[in-house]
DNA sequence: TAATAAAGTTAGGTAGACCTAACAAAAAAT
DNA sequence: ATTTTTTGTTAGGTCTACCTAACTTTATTA
């Protein structure tokens, strides 16, 4: 087993290398600032998983993950999502108020405990910020996405996932009509700086092009599959 | 807030002084035994406890908890439980599994989670072992109880709680169909060494004594409160 | 390409929670 | 009431996960 920092270390990595539309390569000081620590901490650890076979890196060379250690961190995200999404859904919390309680909760170590819940939330594909929630062998579905930043005037996309988690993205978010599994119609961009009108529940919004970098929206049609163009898509 | 090492201290110290029929008196060795670690090291834990104002005790004395400490220490028995009652309830967990999640459970920190989960489960006021939860301000509700080695021949009572956590013992238990909310007939007693006929769901089996001292049951009648004598009592 | 900046590493140090071994006080037994 | 046993305490050490400060390597830019 793992202990609670070589967790959450492991599940920053998972989340760095493979869930970043670019620039996969991580390095000791981006992984430190991600954690809060210190580049000397992050290093420590560093040394600590690839003794485990967990990381493999060379010295001043990039980080990756081996096969198990992102089996492990993925089991991290796993558990995260499906507690996020337990805390929703039957515990009434809003999006905004379930991470911090999923940090604590994605530590438990119960391979019955984690199965249960999945089973018992139904075997979501889903949590509720819209992200992918691995299977039991660390599988995710990828939904073919874009940002909102760049979906064409006139099309519209349902949001599936929100890039920034901060408490002040997510309330404004919110505040305007904008939360997972709604859609969002394009009415219209400024080519001088992307101040882009949303259409949200028959509400118009006009918002910087940094809030829409931050959503990610699926062609309402065909959410899942790479192969989206070919159908009647809305992108 | 509190460390986990903390918060089990304070739980273990809830344990030894207020939820024991008798001897509510705590030394070190007594709850180093308890926590599994050395009489040194309970004793460090204790000094610093004491620091914070969460135990009282002078050296070579006797240990008891402040009412900071107590309200603390109740809380995470409080969580505990309600987390045992989760897992049974929603996860299908049987009657011996639960307790070392819960051990892990019990540390969450949320106020909202806790309360969330209390609503959820409907505000249970006894857990799947039939202990008492406490509630929001830390009381309990405390049952008429007696161990199941009192009751007299021909008398019946509902289980409501173990005093042996062990496998062994609720798997025993639970073979021979003593459960928790079950009702058990004492049949027969043979007063040269305690054993005992137990009648459960129309089967009858012979236990020893010290099976028997493990049981506490209440008047199915009269279930709460201290003046069952008042009623037409089963004891 | 040499100077500067950024990124990464090492050495040594702290706090928490545990340990062992030696010792002191209190309780029990002779 | 003295010895023995039990119980409790202190001192000093380990391991984990963090830190700062100094240093080295790699990357950038003038």
């Amino acid at each position: 087993m793992f202990s609670q920092a070589e967790e959450n270390y492991l599940k920053a990595l998972v989340q760095l290398i493979h869930f970043r539309d670019q620039g996969n390569e991580v390095g000791t000081n981006e992984l430190a600032l991600y954690l809060n620590v210190k580049p000397a901490t992050a290093n420590d650890m560093l040394k600590k998983l690839r003794e485990k076979s967990l990381v493999s890196y060379v010295k001043y060379g990039k980080i990756s993950l081996t096969t198990e250690g992102q089996k492990a961190g993925m089991d991290v995200v796993r558990k995260h999502r499906l507690w996020e999404t337990f805390l929703v859904e039957k515990l009434d919390f809003t999006w905004d108020e379930v991470h911090e309680v999923a940090e604590q909760l994605e530590h438990i170590k119960s391979k019955k405990l984690v199965n249960s819940l999945d089973d018992f939330l139904q075997n979501p594909k889903f949590d509720p910020h819209g992200d992918a929630i691995p299977d039991r062998e660390g599988r995710i579905l990828i939904p073919y996405q874009r940002l909102l930043s760049e979906v064409s005037i006139g099309k519209s996309g349902k949001v599936v996932s929100v890039k920034d988690n901060s408490n002040s993205f997510l309330q404004y978010a919110d505040k305007i009509g904008v939360r997972i599994g709604g859609m969002i119609e394009v009415a219209g961009r400024e080519s001088y700086d992307g101040q882009t009108t949303l259409r949200v529940e028959n509400k118009d919004h006009t918002v910087s092009d940094k809030f829409c970098m931050n959503i990610h929206v699926v062609c309402p049609t065909c959410k899942l599959g790479k192969d989206c163009s070919k159908n009647d898509c809305s992108f």
